[in-house]
DNA sequence: GTCTATAACGAGATAGAC
DNA sequence: GTCTATCTCGTTATAGAC
């Protein structure tokens, strides 16, 4: 299996990743909007027209730095998943939520790369779509187990979302309840709220231990999607019994 | 009061304003990060050396940009809250939700100006927070409206959060108790996750009925900050009432 | 076939002399 | 303020090395 067209296809792999580290670490200097193709070959001691034999264009690269963006943040979402796979689902919640707050702390720029301002000129082909699910499917499938069986009281949803609502529920996960589903999305744009405010400079001056703020807006995230369980029948009040971590 | 001197000063404000909308163009079609003096000067049919009597340098072009923009979103928030001042806490948080989307629809560079990623190179000068802070001065006034006097149930607080909460409270409302002001902030920055996944396009094939959508998240955010009463003494099941507009 | 290098294009930014 | 020479950019065509 590793005859000439092997070391060849390995070269290649090789300078294809060196292309990829150089173009991210001009990302973290001068943001995704001055990406050049050129200044890349120039760092890596090639010609621009080299690049095109492994990237069409500048919008394939960068459209191959988002994808690897996408995969690294799930992956890191779903092995901090598995470590605590046991857990009950407000914990997986929450584990997965500090993993994709940690993912983005270390690498800030690619963060903004997915979740910050659109590039301008850019559009996102579809092929991203995939890699930008893998968080999203993970909470979708902690709160499934959560809800296996049995019927937990969820918040209404208003007339006019409920068309919305089925249509979302179809596409996303046909075996909960549309009230869930919808809450899930939202719960899903909030936590990238959160870390937003938090990288992009909003909590400066205003939020200092960020760590453990964090850790419990996520918790109450949870709450939101139903992860947390009233008691059933007992005396019901509006504060959820405990977040302690 | 209006001299010689009188009309310099009008044609000194006349100039700034032309060159700040050529700016807000140049925003729209580029980004933040390629703004640059010299192509506002020749879109302007001045010489870019002429624009420096105006703004001393690009980053302080981009920091009255910024002003403007909280300034400009903090407006339509407050007059979104006049128009309904009456009404009850819920109502009026939904009314500035709703006002902050619609401006950010509205004006989506300018909306990633102050709420999308950092412009490379750039750090935001004191001059910004007060503005910055003025929608969510309008939301803590609302919260604490709706609290005075009321007792009402309160999420618990997080053992370790509590340092940090009681220093977020000093700062920004004394009067108001810690798990609420804890609310209030990260149902502040929520609130923009939701917006700015709308316009970055992270709900694209997704949420179709985006402004049922909102209307109905940023609901279930009132009811994170205690604006959505439970019976305080009644059978309160954890479904909150109604959420019919 | 696979890769790299040379050269060039048209468009835009930049610097400095005038 | 104006003009010009010089840069960078993405991209392509072409030719030669492995």
């Amino acid at each position: 299996m590793s005859t000439a067209r092997g070391a060849r296809a390995r070269a290649r792999i090789e300078v294809t990743a060196a292309i990829k580290d150089e173009a991210r670490s001009q990302l973290a200097a001068g943001g995704a909007a001055k990406l050049s193709l050129r200044a890349v070959a120039r760092e890596l001691g090639m010609v621009s027209s080299a690049l095109y034999r492994y990237f069409p264009s500048r919008d394939d690269l960068l459209t191959a730095l988002i994808i690897d963006a996408y995969d690294s943040l799930g992956e890191a979402a779903e092995s901090a998943h598995a470590r605590v796979a046991g857990a009950a689902p407000r914990e997986r919640w929450t584990a997965v939520c500090a993993a994709a707050r940690r993912w983005a702390l270390e690498r800030p720029h690619e963060y903004a790369l997915i979740y910050g301002s659109p590039v301008p000129g850019y559009t996102a082909p579809q092929a991203t779509v995939p890699p930008a699910a893998r968080v999203g499917l993970l909470l979708i499938g902690i709160v499934r187990d959560a809800y296996q069986g049995k019927g937990v009281a969820r918040p209404r949803l208003p007339a006019d979302l409920k068309p919305e609502a089925q249509r979302m529920t179809a596409d996303l996960a046909p075996d909960l309840p549309p009230e869930v589903v919808t809450a899930l999305v939202a719960a899903w744009a909030q936590l990238y709220g959160l870390i937003s405010f938090e990288l992009f400079g909003q909590f400066n001056r205003l939020v200092e231990d960020r760590e453990a703020f964090f850790r419990h807006a996520a918790d109450q995230l949870a709450h939101g999607v139903g992860l947390v369980f009233p008691q059933p029948t007992g005396t019901a009040a509006k504060g959820p019994s405990g977040s302690g971590s």
